[in-house]
DNA sequence: TAATATATGGACCGGCGGTCAAGTTTGTCT
DNA sequence: AGACAAACTTGACCGCCGGTCCATATATTA
């Protein structure tokens, strides 16, 4: 039987988290090191490093607290974001929800995306993430469920990497998300060749 | 009258940019320090940020050689690429023509991504990028053009910002250049509401 | 309380992008 | 040709980064 984790650790893990969380609210994430994060938490920078690994690895323990949520909303939650919906419906709804947490994590995306880059083993890919690739998998179960003509591999990609793209993360920092959730639909329904075109939702 | 560049300088720039082409080519870009490219081109390191200014000055001028080609054909090419062709085909064609130049320089986009996130001064957004402004432009003119109801400054971001996605510019190492322009044409033409969808284009 | 597994912290490492003052080369003018 | 100024080059140097290491401190268990 494993053993717990220690209080203290426990303690000091929470402590990070936040002292993170609040670093990259006021800060962009080029100016938020480790350091500075191990000392707003009132811990060594060596704690930070055994607890999560690397700054990567701190990261995406934040987004994955964030991502619990969403992700118990779309396996057990009512449509049409849960199952039960036409696909078409559900997928629109989720890039929705995408958006949502994306705009309240904008600065958090962005810390993730630059610390990927600035990581020393170049071989961490944007699928070593494992909230990227359940969001991925979902997105393109649905496109392929609704058109199983299209590449819905990739249209994910488009669809869900596109908010780890600096102009549109920037619009979502600014409050444009209505904008950007719109279009994001827009582009999903005429993928998935929606009567009507975008017209409708996309003048909203 | 303004002086030209001294005859040494116009040597050491050529082989700065050769050398830091080469390198882009054999290794990932967060292996390729400006220091590298320096000892690569025989100059020393302070020569290359006095000809560039920094690491993303560098990236951006070997982009803009790259671009400068495309540039001219869609000012004054011929049809589809060029002034002539309907906005829908003008923007299908363009796409494929981006995603084309992607493709020969996949480890330049990364790198420039690289750079631009571990710069220091962190006030360079992509939109300081001119090359990325006017392909940003001339897409979402083209988009306008097309369909005046939907966000066209906002599609074009989604379709060009996609490129620089990480998932994307693998496939697009990876030979997958193909599929990358069949599906955002796809999307290009669902968003323009092409009659008969995308089954016609994307199958290929 | 004694023993043991676990957590801690900060000096340390190699390497990065970027700076700068001092030395060198080039073009120009007489 | 010679002399001069402007342009160019250079590499030691700076501050900082992500990450490592291990002597020390602490929580837990018996």
């Amino acid at each position: 039987m494993e053993r717990r984790e220690r209080a203290d650790a426990a303690r000091n893990r929470r402590a990070i988290l936040a002292a993170a969380e609040e670093l990259l609210r006021e800060h962009p994430p080029e100016e938020v090191s480790v350091e500075r994060v191990a000392l707003a938490a009132g811990v060594g920078k060596g704690t930070v490093f055994h607890r999560f690994g690397s700054r990567v690895g701190l990261m995406q323990e934040l987004m994955s607290e964030r991502a619990h949520t969403l992700e118990q909303a779309v396996v057990e939650g009512p449509p049409p974001l849960g199952p039960g919906a036409p696909a078409r419906e559900r997928l629109v709804a989720f890039l929705d929800a995408v958006v949502a947490m994306a705009t309240r994590s904008a600065g958090l995306i962005a810390a993730h995306e630059h610390a990927r880059l600035t990581q020393k083993a170049g071989g961490g890919t944007r699928l070593a993430n494992p909230i990227y690739v359940s969001w991925h998998r979902h997105v393109s179960a649905l496109i392929a469920e609704a058109r199983p003509d299209v590449d819905a591999e990739l249209a994910g990609h488009v669809l869900l990497g596109t908010l780890h793209t600096e102009p549109i993360s920037s619009l979502l920092h600014a409050g444009e998300s209505a904008r950007v959730a719109a279009t994001l639909g827009d582009l999903a329904r005429g993928l998935l060749g929606d009567a009507g075109g975008p017209l409708k939702a996309g003048g909203g």
